[in-house]
DNA sequence: GCTCGGTGCGCAATATCATTGCTCGACCCG
DNA sequence: CGGGTCGAGCAATGATATTGCGCACCGAGC
C-alpha cells in the first residue's frame, strides 16, 4: 500500500505539505522557519512524507503558451463498448499521445474525460479527428477552455 | 507581458524545462550534469526561465487520499445567463470554495467545467447541492472519476 | 513515585550546493 | 581584421542539506 489513510499527520506535517504544495523549491531552512522547527527535524519530516508517498514528487509549473501550446481543451469521449479490454486499449492508446495530459474514466461505463493541449486550432481539430477515428470511439464532445478562473493543483491542506 | 511566445528557447532550455517538470527539486548540480552544462550557466538559465515566467513555480504533488480526499470529480455547470457580471460572480464564488480546484469557462457561454475533491460521497453530494443551489446556476452534471489512466501535469516538452 | 523505553527536538560538524565575479573563446558585424 | 556581444567555465565564498549525538518529554509498568 503506497498510501495509508493514516492519521499520522499532525499540524506541523500539514503545514509542511501546504508550504511545499505552494512552493516546492523552498529551502529546508526557510520551511523550518515557517513551521517553527529547526532544520534537521523539519527535513526528517519531509523525508518521511516522501517515503510514505504522501508527497509524490515535485514539479515545475510551466507556461503552456511559452512552449507553443495556445489551447487547452477537454474532450468527453464515449466508447461503443464497456468491455474492460476495450477500455484498457483506449487508455493505453491515448496514454501514448503527448497532447493528452489527463485521462479519467467517468461514470464507470464507457466514458472518458480527457484534458489535452494543442498548438493552434488546426492542431486541435487534428486531435479531435484522431480521437473520433480511434477504434471503438462512438462520440467525442470537445469542451474548449475560454478562460480559467482558478487552476489550483493538488488538494486543500 | 508575462510570457512571450518567444522563440528564445534552445534545446538546452527545453531539456531543463523537461527535467524540472519531472523533478522540480533536482539540485542545480544534477540538472547541469544532465543537460551537459556546468552549474553556473545552468543556474543562470533556470533563473532566466523563472524571470520570464516560463517557469511559473514549483509545487509538491500530494496524495489526495492520504489527506482525506477520497473522491475527485468534475462538474459541468450551466448558468442561466451569459452576462459577464453573472459569469464573474460565479467564478468569484467558486474560487472561494477550497474543494473547487479548477474552474474553466468553456464554449464562451454560460458553461463551466470544474474539478473538485471531496472527502466522501456525502461530502460530494453536499458540494453538488451547493452548486445547484448557487444563484444563476441552471444545471449541474457531475462526472465522477472512476479511475485515472494518465495524469500528467503541464505540457509536453 | 520511580524507572524504562520510545519519540522527537535542537545543537554542532561536515559535505554538498548555490551564487557571484571574472576570464576566455566563439561568433557576428562592420 | 578589430571591436563588441553572448554565453560558457573556473574559482572562491556563503548558504544549505545532512548526519550523529545528547537531552527533554511522555506513557507504561512496577
Amino acid at each position: 500500500m503506497p498510501t495509508d489513510p493514516d492519521f499520522s499527520l499532525d499540524e506541523v506535517d500539514r503545514q509542511i505539505l501546504a508550504e511545499l504544495q505552494q512552493d516546492g523549491r523552498m529551502t529546508n531552512v526557510e520551511l523550518a522557519r515557517r513551521v517553527g522547527l529547526s532544520a534537521p527535524p523539519c527535513l526528517r519530516r519531509v523525508r518521511r512524507l516522501e517515503e510514505e508517498g504522501i508527497i509524490r514528487g515535485y514539479h515545475a509549473e510551466l507556461d503552456p503558451v511559452a512552449l507553443g501550446y495556445e489551447i487547452t481543451f477537454f474532450a468527453l469521449v464515449g466508447l461503443e463498448s464497456q468491455k474492460e479490454a476495450v477500455l484498457s486499449a483506449f487508455e493505453g492508446a491515448v496514454k501514448e499521445w503527448p497532447e493528452v495530459r489527463e485521462c479519467h474514466m467517468i461514470r464507470g461505463g464507457g466514458d472518458f474525460l480527457l484534458r489535452l493541449v494543442a498548438r493552434d486550432t488546426a492542431h486541435e481539430n487534428a486531435l479531435t479527428s484522431r480521437l473520433t477515428a480511434a477504434p471503438e470511439v462512438a462520440r467525442v464532445q470537445t469542451l474548449q477552455t475560454i478562460r480559467t478562473a482558478k487552476d489550483a493543483a493538488g488538494v486543500p491542506v
